[in-house]
RNA sequence: GCCCAGGUAGUAUAGUCCGGCCUAGUAUGCGGCGCUGUCACCGCUGCGACCCGGGUUCAAAUCCCGGCCUGGGCGCCA
């Protein structure tokens, strides 16, 4: 089978009334099959939407044909095109022709239709087949409509996308676990960000932003944790802190008006209805957030990480997007240019109790660097190669990361963050 | 690494607390038969399951121990 085969090939979703009288080819898989005896109609789903096809006793070999096929097989139908009395459909098509391109053999691993949940475990071992329901489909259309949405808003402003390496030498930067490989004769780790590539590129593309998969050994075991997750970076030369977060709101609120924009059958597939935030977003202090917390009646010393808790109490004050500026510095990693001794120049962007960025103004002169470095005692000579970079004029930069997985969770309303991952990693979880 | 919950036909569930009328119920699925406008088609009929190993007991899906797997949470998350 080819295109040229095809030629005639109508998508479900193209099936309209202009056609009636019209000879059209389907291919789809078989959704439902409902035989009455003497005539057989068969529902036919591909990529676009759904389709019914009717089978007729006159047509011998075809209608035996069709009573044999089995759900969720891969058909070729052609016939013509007429008026349906179907109750959501307009037109249907009567086969003239079937040809069962793959049979499906029985027992599937679960029914796609969704007229009997299947558990989340139970999908994701086959999730090619669990995305034959719409609602599941629904998910990817939308996640690839907000990555091209993001994209082309970055190229708007005269950002350059990159790509960094994903096999790093040793893990210098610290913090989170990082993933270990066979690198040759030598060992290697998985990137857990671009941060300092991104930092240096600014030195002379100016505007940069990527969008790639991280990783992080981490041993999270929660609904918003992965190992491979999708990462928005950008960092931009000439800007601050304020100037990064108004890209931020923008990049965001352009994504979800796009999606809401263009994606309206896969939204309501998802019973979501998406409202485009208002900007500017909301912005609290640290310090506002540790007064907010101690009139709930959390009492956290200046300094100490607002824990999940505390974070599900501030997303219920403050509902949608909204920002959590002037860190204290020493929460804030190396990088991080400092407002005062205190104080850092970096903010958090979250939905309610869920963090979905991070970022700041960056440190761009070598000797502050370096001592940030030494006062976390980390040995310099891992980070030679990029201290170096800032001898060679480093512009002032700043920038942010954001987790694109979340990003989605919000818009589609996703409770566990493997529903919006074709096939996700976690702790627990290598295959498929 | 820690804590909690769970694992019953292909899928999803009831039963488990308090062992015995469980020959394991229901829905959906799958097979057969009938039906010319279905649309979660319908009617009749059949198929199919107690995660694995050990223990207690006259008797284990049910209680105990170990293992494997899953879900949720904590911690972690430059």
């Amino acid at each position: 089978m080819n295109l040229k085969e095809l030629e005639k090939r109508v998508k479900n979703s193209e099936l309209k009334e202009e056609l009636i009288g019209k000879r059209v080819v389907l291919v789809g898989w078989v959704e439902d099959i409902r035989d009455l005896g003497k005539i057989i109609f068969i529902v036919i789903r591909d990529v676009s939407g759904k389709a019914q096809v009717l089978f007729l006793k006159e047509k011998k070999e075809i209608f035996e044909l069709a009573s044999k096929v089995t759900k969720h097989s891969i058909i070729k139908v052609s016939g013509f095109v007429k008026e349906s009395k179907a109750k959501d459909l307009k037109v249907e098509v009567v086969a003239e022709d079937l040809k069962i391109v793959a049979e499906a053999k029985h027992p599937l691993p679960l029914d796609p239709s969704g007229r009997v949940p299947a558990k989340l475990d139970t999908r994701l071992n086959a999730r090619a087949l669990d995305l034959r329901n719409p609602r599941n489909l629904a998910i990817f259309k939308i996640r690839a409509q907000a990555l091209q949405a993001i994209r082309s808003c970055f190229l708007k402003k005269g950002f350059i996308e990159i790509q960094t390496p994903k096999i790093i030498a040793a893990g210098a930067e610290g913090g989170a676990t990082l993933f270990k490989v066979d690198y040759f004769e030598d060992i290697a780790y998985l990137a857990q960000s671009p941060q300092l590539y991104k930092e240096q590129l600014t030195a002379s593309l100016e505007r940069v932003f990527e969008i790639s998969d991280f990783f992080r050994a981490e041993k999270s075991h929660t609904r918003r944790h992965l190992s491979q997750f999708t990462s928005v970076d950008l960092e931009a030369a000439y800007c601050d802190e304020e100037d990064v977060m108004e890209f931020l709101e923008d990049i965001v609120v352009s994504c979800i008006k796009d999606v809401a924009k263009k994606c309206k059958e896969e939204l309501a597939l998802l019973n979501r209805n998406l409202k485009v935030p208002k900007r500017p977003f909301e912005r609290i202090t640290y310090s506002q957030a540790l007064e907010e917390l101690y009139a709930m009646g959390r009492k956290l010393n200046f300094g100490e990480d607002l824990k999940d808790e505390d974070l599900g109490h501030l997303g219920k004050k403050h509902r949608g997007f909204y920002f959590i500026v002037d860190w204290p510095l020493q929460l804030k990693p190396f990088y991080i240019e400092g407002k005062n001794s205190e104080l850092s120049r970096s903010f958090d962007l979250q939905y309610g109790y869920l963090e979905i960025a991070s970022g700041g103004m960056r440190v761009s002169r070598r000797e502050v660097l370096e001592k940030r470095l030494k006062d976390l005692g980390v040995n310099l000579e891992g980070f030679k190669e990029h201290l170096e970079t800032f001898s060679w004029g480093m512009p002032p930069h700043a920038g942010w990361g954001m987790g694109f997985d979340r990003l989605l969770m919000v818009i589609t309303g996703c409770k566990n963050i493997r529903e919006v991952i074709l096939y996700p990693r976690d702790r627990f979880r290598l295959r498929p």
